[in-house]
Order: structure tokens, then C-alpha cells, then sequence
DNA sequence: CGTCACTATGACAACGTTGTCTCCCCCTGG
DNA sequence: CCAGGGGGAGACAACGTTGTCATAGTGACG
């Protein structure tokens, strides 16, 4: 900026208001200052004037599992939207299902000075972010709740969702039902694993552990898991993938089946359509969940001041043909 | 720090030293010094101490045209790998395929004097980046080359592609063979045209513009291309998709269509293996890709001055059924 | 006992901006 | 002719750090 002040022979507070726009310097001067910036190919150096003007850095953090699943990259998307008509820049990192991650990234967005940040927790220990709140940064939690601590956090109906598959499954004859589900850890598979239990109730199938799954899912674990659910006389008829990743297991799996039970989904996917049969999901948007936890942060950082917020959105199941076939 | 100082009765430059793990501090001190930051929550201003030492802000940008695309967040998350292991983190943003955007965000990110910046270049014109550039800032570019400057770039191999679909297709008998781009203003898109056009010479195949389209990718501006090009006497026989997003919207298509065509998609999409048929594609490894252009950008970022380097990674069919079917 | 080396600490400037205050000049109105 | 006012511009400090240099204290050694 000096250099500018000096070739344009002004100050370099009259620099700086030529590049902010200030009113009170004279057309000629400006003109003067704006040749040599250009000439120079100056550019301001944000983090010097955030520093001086103590004000907002203009950047989020976003912290999901894994930047490159499907699932997360819309949510991000639908973050970075939301941040873009605030004017705000988005930082994202992947927590890899890791705690120890997730706070390395939160810490250090905070040390960035982000003015707010949304987090899809790994952990169940979120204390640490206490003093970070405190100290004025807020956080929204987006699809599963913080562990120890109250904060703005945005859910989808895991509950309810999980008990409308089991439900549409008795609806069309099935009494045995399988549930592939995450690691119980997470906070989405063990609502979701709730939901079945509960569907079972309603619809009056005694719940069976052995037709039960739940752990971290890799090709092979899912494709041995679904194997066995469907082997033998109390083989199931039907089965309930828990989220996307192990849909995709599953019907990989089925492919090369034998038998073909009917099947549900948790999260819709891209070509869950095209398949055959074409795949009964329980769908939720995750563009709104990204739009509402990034409209809520954005209004704490606006000054919001109100208690926690909880939201829960809606789901819906989607009837493609898997889930509607008979036992 | 002040704060901190004050509480633990020492200077902030000691602070400084504790907070920096700078030896020459007494143990007792230390402890002091700690058990203030502790109590207060403070966490060093990393805008404040990259300003002071005007070293690197540990930060790189990625630009590309859509976040959310799962192309493109595979990228995403490899430049994220190697942007971690050199302990930077990752600023992101969506271009939506429009320059303007693309130029402000590249120009936002130079204020906030990002280490390097990767870009998947949505307009031709890039004079604007020479001033950055030279004023340190490295730059590669990702999946298409740069319009009017010399730089960094890494792409994939989409004439050799493209020439091999075509190829394939006519092995197993077909000669008319339409092809489905792109907007022929990304170069991906012309690059794959003329690599159609000289499929078709190698394999003597007359060359037939009525059976080519090149346009922003709509469902229905495909839908209604591929019922026009599976129409009449001179119907076409197999389909080349241009890109992920075409192939989903012409499989959806021929879903509802009576004549299924043969099909090959460029780029490989999750999920294509359990279509029916299941989809032949040219892969090509997206996350190479991404590691490929962070490794080149942050061997910049340490200092090679080498002159600019243009990596082509190489693609390979693969043949899953759709591909293979006779005219 | 004086000197030296070394440890532990602090004062101060500087990084690149911008907010505040001050100054000068010219114009206007009485 | 003078007071008052406003436009245009600069000097200076401060934001939160850290690099440099200075200083005080401690022990060892001749």
C-alpha cells in the first residue's frame, strides 16, 4: 500500500480510501492512486484489515465426515449458497468420523477467527467448544446433536422415518424385516435403529436382534451381513438399509443374489430410480438441512441472542418398487 | 494475550513463547502462563501472527464449477488430502460455470492471500490472473487448461478417450453413432467432439453433424435430443455420453424409451456397474486428478520455479454391457 | 572478586490496514 | 475584511502477534 502511496505521490490513508470507497478525495487523486494500483497489481490484504478493523473475518467453517460423499457435498453446496448471499467465504474440512479430527479443525477455525462454523459432530464429547462459544463463535450442529452440551442444532426425522419404512414393509406382508445400520456410535444409526424397533412394535412383529446389523459399513462386512440375514428358514424377506453408503452395499450385494427381498433405503441417491427394481427410499432434502443450519448461524452471528434452537426436519418415503414387492 | 499476561504476571512476549513452544521458559512460568490461557480460553490470532511474519496463511483455494457435483467433490476431497498433509487448509468455491464468479472468487482468495490456488476454469480469459501470479501467487489448473496465459495444468486424456468409446462401438458393429456434449465453450467438451470426430475417421465412419449435440446439459433439452436422434429410418445405433451429468439424463431417457440403444458414457459414475444394462463408461481416476494438481500446486508453493507443466492423465474404458450390444 | 557465559524475561518495533484527529485551503456570507 | 464551514488530505495510533535486542540474575571459573 505504500508503494502505491508513494508512486501516486498521496498517503497511504488516502490509498486506503480510494480502495474502500471513502468520499472527500478528489476525482483526480483518486484516478492517480487507482493507475498506480493497478500498475502496482495491488491487492488488499484482508487479513491486515480484519485484524485493524476487529470486525468479521467473512468465513465459515464447515466440518462433515467426508467432503467427497454425496450426501455431505450437497449439504455443502447448499452451505456455500447460503454463505455466498451473506458474502461470506466457506472453509470445509473432513472430520474422517474421527473426534480427535473434528477438534483439530474446529480449534483451528476458531484460531482462523471464522465467525461461525457448522459442524456434523463425530464425537460425543463437544466441550471443548464451550470456551470457543463463549467467546462469542458461534456453532450449529447439523444432522446429529452435540453429546455433552446444548447448542443450535438441525435434525431430520430419523425416528419417524425409519418407523414409515417398517411400516410401508408390514403394510405389504413382510414380518421378518432385516436393519443394516451404522455403528451405534453415530448418532443418525442409533435413532434410526430406535425407529425400527419402534415400527416393529406398531406393526406388531416382535423385534429379533439376529435380523439386526450395526457397525461401520465396508463392501465386504455388508455383503457377509446380508448373506446371512437371507440364508436359512427364518431367512428375512425384507431388508432396511440404514443410510446411503450401505444401500449401495446392499444392492451391490443383491446383484449377484439369488434371492431378491424387498428393500428400503434411509437417504435418497442419485439413479436410486434406474435400478431394478427401482429403489423405495426414505427421502429427506439435504439442501434444506444445509440451508436451515447455515440460516440459523448466519443469524447468530447477526447477533441472535435467543435460547438454543432444535429443528427437525421432515422425511418422506419415496415408493420406487423395492420396498413394494411381496415376502 | 494481554489478558493472559496480566493473569499469569508475566510480559506478553512470554506469552508469545509459551504459546510457540519456544525454549528459554522457565518450567514454573510456563505452567503459569498455561493455566492462564486455560482460564480465559484464549487461542492465538492466526490472522495476526501470519500478518506479523508474513509468512504463508496456511490456506489454498479450490475452485470448481459445482461443490456438490460428486465429480467434483471427489476432487475435492483429494485436494483436501494432500492440502492436510501439507497442513493447509482448504477454501472452496462453486463457479457455476460462470467467469465472473469464478474471477471474484480467485480475486476474494488472493486478498485473503491463499498459499495457491486451484481452479477447474470455467471462462477462456485469464489475463486477470497474471498480475496474481506474478505477484507469487501459484496457480494449476485442474480438468481444463487456461484460455489466454501460460500455467500449471492437468487434465485427462478426453481425445484418447473419446476415439476409443467411438472405437468400441464400432467394433461391435455400430455406424451410426451420435454423440452428447457439452456447451462446446468448456473444453472438455470440444476436446471430447473432436476426439468423436476422429474416432469416426480412424473407424471410416462418415462423420454426421445431424447426430451430434452440444449444449448445457438439461433433462429435458437431453431428453428430447436423444428421442430425436433415436427417430426415423436413419436412426442412431449407439450413444456416447459427454459427460456424467449427460449420461444420467440419457439413461433416464431411454429408461422410458422403447429402443435401447448402445451406450458409453465419459466419466464414471457410482452406481453404473448395477444399471440395467449396466453402463460401459471411460473412467478416469477424478482423485489422481485432484492429487495430482495439489502435489504440482504445492510444489510451487516450496519454490519450483521450473517452467509450467501440462500433465495428461491417461483414461480406460470399461466394459460393463451397455457398450457392447449390436446395433 | 571480577569476568564470562548462559538463562529467563521484557521493551519495542513492525507486519498492512483503518479510525480518529488535525491541518490547510478555498469559498461563502455578513 | 473576517469568521465560519466544508472539502481534501496527512500524521499517528492501534489491531494481535512475533523478531530483535537489551537487561537482570545466576553460577562457574580463573
Amino acid at each position: 500500500m505504500s508503494d502505491v502511496a508513494r508512486l501516486a505521490g498521496v498517503s497511504i490513508k488516502t490509498v486506503s480510501r480510494v480502495v474502500n470507497d471513502e468520499p472527500a478525495v478528489h476525482p483526480d487523486t483518486a484516478e492517480r492512486v487507482m493507475a498506480a494500483i493497478e500498475q502496482l497489481g495491488f491487492r488488499r490484504n484482508l487479513g491486515a484489515r480484519n485484524l485493524r478493523r476487529g470486525s468479521t473475518t467473512g468465513t465459515i467453517g464447515l466440518i462433515v465426515e467426508d467432503v467427497g460423499n454425496p450426501f455431505y457435498s450437497e449439504l455443502n453446496r447448499a452451505v456455500e449458497r447460503i454463505a455466498t448471499s451473506f458474502g461470506r467465504q466457506v472453509l470445509t474440512g473432513s472430520s474422517e468420523e474421527n473426534s480427535d479430527r473434528e477438534r483439530e479443525l474446529v480449534l483451528e477455525f476458531c484460531a482462523r477467527r471464522v465467525d461461525g462454523i457448522l459442524v456434523v459432530p463425530a464425537g460425543l464429547q463437544h466441550g471443548y467448544l464451550v470456551p470457543e462459544m463463549r467467546a462469542g463463535t458461534p456453532v450449529v450442529f447439523i444432522d446429529r446433536p452435540a453429546g455433552d452440551i446444548v447448542a443450535d442444532t438441525v435434525l431430520v426425522d430419523n425416528l419417524g422415518g425409519t418407523i414409515e419404512a417398517v411400516t410401508h414393509l408390514a403394510k405389504h406382508g413382510h414380518r421378518r424385516i432385516a436393519f443394516l445400520g451404522d455403528s451405534p456410535d453415530i448418532f443418525t444409526a442409533a435413532e434410526r435403529l430406535r425407529g425400527f424397533r419402534e415400527g416393529c412394535v406398531r406393526n406388531g412383529i416382535s423385534y429379533d436382534e439376529s435380523l439386526v446389523t450395526m457397525r461401520t459399513p465396508t463392501p465386504d462386512g455388508i455383503g457377509d451381513a446380508v448373506k446371512r440375514l437371507l440364508d436359512g428358514p427364518d431367512a428375512a424377506t425384507a431388508v432396511i438399509a440404514g443410510n446411503n453408503r450401505i444401500a449401495v452395499h446392499v444392492l451391490r450385494t443383491l446383484a449377484h443374489a439369488e434371492r431378491r427381498p424387498a428393500m428400503v433405503g434411509f437417504d435418497d441417491f442419485e439413479l436410486a430410480d434406474l435400478l431394478n427394481p427401482p429403489v423405495t427410499v426414505v427421502a429427506h432434502d439435504v439442501s434444506a438441512l444445509g440451508h436451515a443450519a447455515a440460516e440459523l448461524l448466519f443469524a447468530r452471528v447477526q447477533g441472535d441472542q435467543s435460547p438454543p434452537r432444535k429443528v427437525v426436519l421432515p422425511v418422506h418415503l419415496v415408493a420406487r418398487g423395492s420396498g413394494e414387492v411381496a415376502p
